[in-house]
DNA sequence: TATGCACCCTGTAGCAACTACAGGGTCAAG
DNA sequence: CTTGACCCTGTAGTTGCTACAGGGTGCATA
C-alpha cells in the first residue's frame, strides 16, 4: 500500500510515517516505479504497534526497545515489564506534580475578587513584594 | 548585580536569564565597563515573577501576557483570571488524560505473567493480531 | 610577573516528537 | 491539456530551555 493509505489506517500523519522511517523505527519500504513507498502488512503491523505504544505515553526510545524485545519471542518478558513499570512510575510522578499544581492554581483563582489588577491576588502572588508600583 | 548573582537569587540558570532577555521577556540591562550585564531590582522582581508563573506551569506566552497585565495596574483583573482559568482547564485535561493512561498501563502490567515474550500480555496488547510470528 | 581560577560574553547546535512548508514529480479523470 | 489528488526530498519551525565552542575580564596567589 502507499503511504497515505497506511497513514490513515493508523490515524498517523504522513510526515510522521516518513519521520519514523528516517529515525529507523520503521524499515525503509520498497519503492514502486514512481519512487513511491510501497508498504506491506509487516510495516502496517509495526506502525500500529508504535502508535499504540505512543498512545500509552511511551517515548520513542522506549518504543524502540519494546519493538526489539517483541522480535525476540523466546526471551523473558521481564525486560518488557521493567520498561512498562518504569513508565508507570514516571506517570505517577507527573500525576503528583500536576495535582499539586492544580491545587495551588485553583486556590489562587478561587481567591480572585474581580477587582483591578492593582489588588489582584493572582498578580500579587506572582509578584514579589513591592513590584510594580 | 551581575547575571550570576541574579540567577542564583532566583534559582535560575544563567543561560536561561540570557534566553529570557533574548526573547524579550526581560528588558536588556545596562552594561558595565567590561560589557557585563548589570541588573537592577526591577529586573530581579520581573525575573522572580516569571519564575513563579513558570513554576505554576504557565507557558512563556502566558507569562508574557500576565506581565503586560501586571504593568497596567488600573485594568480589570478579569483578563488575568481568564488566563489562569484557561490554564487550570488545560491542567484538568492533562490530569484526565494521564489518569486514563495510568489505568490502562497498570492493568497491563498487573496482567503480566513473567513468561516469555511470546505470550507476554503487554506485547500482545501493543501488537496487532498476528504480528511477529 | 605569570598563571590559575571564577566569572562573564556571543553565537550556534542540540533535545522530543513531530509539523509545516517549499519546490518539485506522477497519474488518472474530465 | 489541465486540474486535482497524491507522492517525493529536504529544511526549518515548534517549546523552553541546555550545552557547548571559543573567547574576554578581573582578582588572588606563587
Amino acid at each position: 500500500m502507499k503511504i497515505g493509505e497506511m497513514a490513515s489506517a493508523t490515524a498517523t500523519n504522513i510526515e510522521t510515517v516518513r519521520y519514523y522511517e528516517k529515525i529507523g523505527l520503521l524499515p525503509p519500504p520498497a519503492r514502486d516505479a514512481a519512487n513511491y513507498r510501497s508498504f506491506g502488512n509487516d510495516h502496517l503491523a509495526r506502525l500500529s504497534f508504535i502508535r499504540r505504544a505512543r498512545d500509552l505515553g511511551f517515548t520513542l526510545d522506549q518504543v524502540r526497545e519494546l519493538l526489539d524485545l517483541a522480535d525476540d519471542r523466546a526471551r523473558s518478558c521481564a525486560a518488557v515489564d521493567a520498561i512498562a513499570s518504569a513508565h508507570l512510575a514516571e506517570i505517577d510522578r507527573k500525576l503528583a506534580d500536576l495535582q499539586a499544581l492544580r491545587g495551588e492554581l485553583s486556590r489562587l483563582i478561587g481567591d480572585c475578587r474581580q477587582g483591578t489588577v492593582a489588588d489582584c491576588l493572582i498578580i500579587e502572588t506572582l509578584a514579589p513584594a513591592g513590584m510594580g508600583q
